[in-house]
DNA sequence: CTAGGGTTAG
């Protein structure tokens, strides 16, 4: 006779624990996260090794990721699975350099990776060392045999073909290389030719692909059993692949990107299966072009099947709106989110803001970024950037100041904002305090974008030697955009010497642009120099200057039009209006400047 | 109950 054994009592209050752990992944809010941390640390449970790893997720998903850390830190020696779960926190949260830091005292620690920590890894090499890392990867995996696990090479083969046009070719050789293969092989490969805008080559590799219920698999494994060559069979068998909805959709996403809409069309009216993501993926297609009655149509299509727009979907194409200025389609977007649930999330009123920020409406713009319960470092920067950029410095600067009282850092993007308003309103001792604050107080070492704001400041502000100066001395070697912001600046205040210094430098950068010698061509003239003006003519004379070109959204559709442009049916009575137009601003007074 | 973590399209 033995007596009941009851559990121990911690058992019952670890697996309690266990249970709200489970549940953090759910409903994660910070408050009651912490709670079960603290309770996890009264009953000595914080250093269990089943309980730590789900504590450091739920805080990657909050992205608390100090929290996380501090949970790591408990663990006097921690395992492989303890290590993976911290990389995949940082990586998510886009930690990249310190998710290769982690992985790095891994090694020194002497604990083993194991087949699941290379894809986490793998997800932290974007940057400027990105091609690097993932061949050193490929190198440890390659070492330890674990190119045998299909997710291994599959997420190789991603962040190759992610890590730019050099990366295209090892991921191509590891694909052909591959004994065995899965659709996600095939549809990473696809997406990387996209990427990479080889289009022919992912078309290619999709035709390869078989589609379901297609005679091909059988009329190849029955060629080959004929033949006796069933290992060959086997082979080819482990290696081909059925299309899938991502096949189809990175295809239409494909032709969008190029540009091909009817391709795209095409390719999308085929599809045996759809789900939101190919309806997206199409209907930004066609906002980005500015094709708002189609995008607008499809979108009706669309909820007539019975799917609904989800967060991700309004955000693509309210993006796409933003890029292509389609207001109109903007706002039906807008109107749908405010009857759903979609406005209480601060990515969907972000996208809001840039979308009406980048049309123009900067009433709009606000309004939402107002209406926000809460807000986060994108709210913010949106809104500064979209008042800076049109004109309302003084107003930007407000909201920097604001946005510094209410306790939010503010990043890199911030500043480009804020310097833009500077230029805008022309406030260059202003300009210059923030340049060093950026650094100094926010500890932000300033990109080429914030050397551009400030090259610019100097350079409209008449301080053009300043501006030479600090472009040859900056940190960074200085683009065809720097010796551009120069060279305007140049013409504002007539200067040739610097002028001709600035093209110069943007002839080595980019011969072909015609615009360039325009510029000087005309800053010559401005001087009286019409011996430069022959000779920048003579220079300018082989290079086709593409026709610059200025759109207006009407009726849920773009007009196209450049200088003298009399295709319009109603272009007589166009430029009838503009005629008069411009009569009335001579009579209150406008003296238009030409160069 | 004896456990956990991974790859592709918007």
């Amino acid at each position: 006779m033995s007596l009941p054994i009851r559990p121990p009592k911690w058992t019952s209050h670890r697996r309690l624990l266990e249970h709200h752990i489970a549940d953090l992944h759910h409903c994660s809010s910070p408050s009651h996260l912490k709670q079960i941390h603290a309770q996890t640390f009264r009953s000595n449970l914080h250093q269990d090794p089943f309980i730590a790893p789900k504590l450091i997720s739920a805080y990657s998903l909050t992205r608390l990721i100090p929290h996380a850390l501090n949970v790591f830190d408990q663990i006097p020696h921690p395992n492989t699975l303890l290590f993976n779960t911290l990389i995949r926190a940082l990586t998510h949260n886009a930690l990249h350099e310190k998710a290769f830091l982690v992985f790095f005292r891994m090694q020194k620690d002497g604990v083993l990776a194991d087949n699941f920590t290379y894809p986490f890894l793998l997800k932290a090499c974007g940057g400027q060392f990105g091609l690097r890392k993932v061949e050193m990867i490929h190198a440890h995996v390659v070492k330890l045999g674990f190119l045998e696990d299909i997710f291994v090479p599959n997420s190789l083969i991603d962040s190759y073909s992610k890590a730019g046009s050099l990366g295209i070719a090892s991921a191509k050789r590891l694909f052909d290389e591959m004994p065995r293969r899965d659709v996600v092989s095939w549809n990473s490969m696809i997406a990387g030719f996209v990427r990479a805008g080889e289009l022919s080559e992912a078309r290619k590799l999709f035709e390869e692909m078989t589609e379901r219920d297609t005679v091909s698999w059988n009329t190849m494994l029955d060629g080959h059993s004929k033949a006796g060559e069933m290992d060959k069979a086997f082979e080819l068998f482990q290696r081909m692949s059925e299309r899938n909805v991502v096949s189809w959709s990175t295809m239409v996403w494909g032709y969008c990107k190029v540009g091909e809409m009817d391709m795209a069309r095409m390719l999308f009216d085929k599809m045996p299966l759809k789900n939101l993501v190919p309806w997206t993926i199409i209907i930004a297609g066609y906002a980005e072009k500015g094709l708002a009655k189609e995008a607008s149509c499809l979108l009706d299509q669309m909820e007539e099947t019975g799917l609904k727009p989800d967060e991700a979907t309004v955000i693509s194409i309210l993006a796409a709106c933003a890029e292509s200025g389609l207001l109109g389609l903007g706002m039906r977007i807008h109107s749908y989110i405010e009857n759903s649930k979609l406005g209480f999330k601060i990515e969907v009123c972000n996208a809001l803001i840039d979308m009406y920020a980048k049309c123009g409406n900067l009433d709009k713009a606000w309004s939402v970024f107002e209406g926000m319960r809460e807000r986060d470092l994108v709210s913010w920067n949106s809104m500064v950037q979209g008042l800076a950029n049109h004109g309302y410095g003084e107003r930007a600067l407000e909201l920097f100041d604001k946005m510094v009282a209410e306790g939010i850092k503010p990043d890199s993007v911030t500043f480009v904002g804020v310097l833009c308003a500077c230029t805008h309103v022309g406030l260059v001792e202003e300009a210059r305090r923030y340049f060093t604050s950026m650094r100094k107080d926010y500890g932000i070492v300033p990109e080429i974008e914030h050397y551009g704001c400030m090259i610019d400041i100097l350079g409209r502000g008449g301080l053009l030697g300043e501006a030479f100066d600090l472009a040859k001395t900056m940190p960074l070697e200085p683009n065809a955009i720097i010796w551009g912001t120069l060279l305007s600046a140049c013409r504002v205040h007539n200067n040739v010497n610097l002028a001709e210094e600035a093209v110069d430098q943007l002839i080595n950068l980019e011969p072909s642009d015609a615009g360039n010698y325009a510029i000087l061509s005309n800053i010559y003239a401005a001087a009286g120099r019409w011996d430069g003006v022959a000779k920048t003519r003579v220079q300018m004379k082989h290079i086709q200057k593409p026709a610059g070109s200025s759109w207006i959204e009407l009726d849920d559709s773009l007009h196209e039009f450049t200088v003298g442009d009399r295709s319009h049916p109603h272009s007589s009575r166009i430029f009838k209006m503009i005629n008069r137009l411009g009569r009335h601003l001579k009579q209150v007074g406008y003296v238009p400047k030409v160069f």
